[in-house]
DNA sequence: AACTATTTATAAGA
DNA sequence: TTCTTATAAATAGTT
């Protein structure tokens, strides 16, 4: 749609290309939040430029109990992994009840999360809650990684894409300290209170930084 | 665009919410490989019905390494996952060589995928190569999942979406056995040969199901 | 599943 | 960048 028919293939002209980008981008988010809004589908689009930013839609803002711990892998992973790999002592946990055979993964989760202190959570702590779940809930995370997502991981093409999500990474890494000293604050005055409204950071339809050791691990 | 100025809102009749969801969705397929051709972006689009149906568009189909990895837990998460939880045996295992301090992982990973032989995967060998990369590669799996993805994992909503997704997996299970045997014939005559081709199976922009065990853990 | 009147997206230009 | 505008493309309602 324009003055002229635009035959797809890729945009030489550098320029010319980001301006299309922007553009389409903006096109392509829209209507993903209209198919979602009309027809009451689940719709998730993930767009990384050229230069390595990341613009997302996703149908919903809401967070499930899984969230929850990926997100605590993700800020565990971006403080320490570098020094946490294969090292770890399983406690003798605080989360350590009966097991109940296999049954229903998600509320088993929900119930671990709810009985957890989460300034407790450490690689240690998960590692060990990965253990007790029987590597069920890895494989469940693994298994349920769309191809999408997968594309997404490869590895970054350019200096200028490292920087990129260097910069972003640090905004988002800012934004969840800020998080998490708010729940902090919080936590001082109710002490019970649980459920599954555990994290309530992220909106929708915004740029949105991978995790920290991103760069070391793809290189 | 159409006959009448259409409110983005919900469409309550129901088999005008069905067309209208056929023709979007194939508009933003559309939209979703046109940019990532005209830009040179890297585009992920998921969708999925209110009937549980997926759509996926990925601008490209290459398979990475981890890709395999992951293909792999697919796999066997399908077939025996119900009795897996928990159970297995690290052998002293034939990919046990010098781990390599903690330097890059996606070449380590190369590395062992390289020195595998694909027949003896086992939800036990995964958990042991697990167990050697040092939980290093779960946390980047866990670390990486979009906000997308993760919203993708919510549970189904009706028994409707059960029987799709039941449906579709027999499907894809039927397509990945298929591979596997031909991947075996393939072997049979090049015995040397690696390297990160390791799979190319799925297409892209088509129905894809997700993996055996989602039923029972997100009932 | 096709058709077509309209709306919407957007290519080029300012 | 942002806005304007001519035109291409998508699609809502109809058949």
């Amino acid at each position: 749609m324009g003055r002229k028919k635009l035959e797809i293939k890729r945009i030489e002209d550098k320029c010319n290309r980001q301006v299309t980008f922007s553009k389409r981008r903006t096109g392509l988010l829209k209507k993903a939040k209209q198919l979602s809004i009309l027809c009451d589908a689940r719709v998730g689009v993930i767009i990384r430029s050229n230069r390595g930013k990341l613009y997302e839609f996703s149908h919903a803002p809401r967070c499930s109990s899984l969230d929850a711990i990926l997100q605590k892998y993700h800020d565990v992973t971006s403080d320490d992994a570098k020094e946490a790999t294969g090292v770890y002592e399983p406690k003798n946990s605080k989360y350590s009840r009966g097991n109940q055979a296999n049954g229903d993964l998600l509320p088993r989760v929900q119930r671990y999360l709810a009985e957890l202190d989460l300034d407790q959570f450490s690689v240690a702590d998960l590692v060990q809650l990965e253990k007790e779940l029987g590597t069920a809930l890895v494989q469940t995370i693994a298994a349920k990684i769309s191809a999408n997502t997968r594309l997404m991981m490869e590895p970054i093409r350019t200096l200028q894409e490292k920087a990129n999500l260097l910069k972003e990474e640090n905004d988002v890494l800012a934004q969840q300290i800020a998080a998490m000293v708010k729940q902090n604050i919080a936590k001082k005055e109710k002490s019970e209170e649980v459920g599954s409204e555990l994290c309530n950071l992220s909106d929708t339809e915004t740029h949105h930084a991978p995790p920290g050791e991103t760069l070391m691990l793809l290189g």
